[in-house]
DNA sequence: TATATATATACGCGATTAGTGATAACGGGC
DNA sequence: GCCCGTTATCACTAATCGCGTATATATATA
């Protein structure tokens, strides 16, 4: 799962936030960018193309400009990795509380709470 | 988001589907990571602290074994930063297509599935 | 065709990171 | 106290990655 990789960096994180809202001229992009984190424009468009070629968003040419947006598509295999975790994690503390309330207290000595939150 | 960070590694990220279903001593960990990635005990302890550091797993002592569980908690803002990437672009969707059933389809010339998917 | 604007690529560098081998620390049993 | 098993750390190296500078490509316009 080489989409992980992807959303490592803030600065495409950043890039996906703002595509989010809608499709966007890169050198929107790159303004925006360069405002926050204060890289050039050819570190943006770097950023633009892992992001092209990863499938988390795509670009459509109008005539010099180039207007990206994402793919909604590119979320799902992280989603979903995260929530097939997040499943067997619950799944188990359902598990240890049906051993708990059954008084078969042998493997642990506290309860946390079922989805994780404080 | 640091937490991005740690989920970038495929080795981290199978650690944590180990934990996912348990709690596991850090040798059981070593032993299944060795045996799938080729890694050496000192690379797997490295990525349990890494885990650990990152607030991702808790190790506690059994003698002189140390067991890790998955802590679901740090999950969260991954997950709640995905939901409101995915949130905030599912909701321009829904904008664009009471755009179109308005009949004013300046903006797009295709209608993309509201949940991203096929 | 020449120029300006918008975006992408090439290349080299510095920093970070993950890996290995050796070793240290910690706890248990004799 | 000594040895053994388990896990963590240290020192070092190799590979990766992201950056900036410089340059190329492409489109519109004069």
């Amino acid at each position: 799962m080489e989409a992980f990789d992807v959303l490592g960096d803030p600065v495409r994180r950043r890039i996906l936030e703002l595509l989010a809202a809608g499709e966007r001229r890169a050198g929107d992009v790159v303004e925006t960018i360069q405002a926050e984190f204060g890289l050039t424009q050819p570190a943006v468009s770097r950023h633009l193309r892992v992001l092209r070629e990863s499938g988390f968003a795509g670009a459509r040419a109008e005539g010099t400009r180039r207007l990206y947006a994402l793919n909604g598509q590119a979320l799902e295999s992280v989603e979903d990795w995260l929530a097939e975790l997040r499943r067997q994690w619950n799944q188990r503390l359902d598990a240890l509380e049906t051993e708990l309330t059954r008084g078969r207290q042998r493997n642990c000595n506290q309860r946390p709470r079922r989805d994780g939150r404080g």
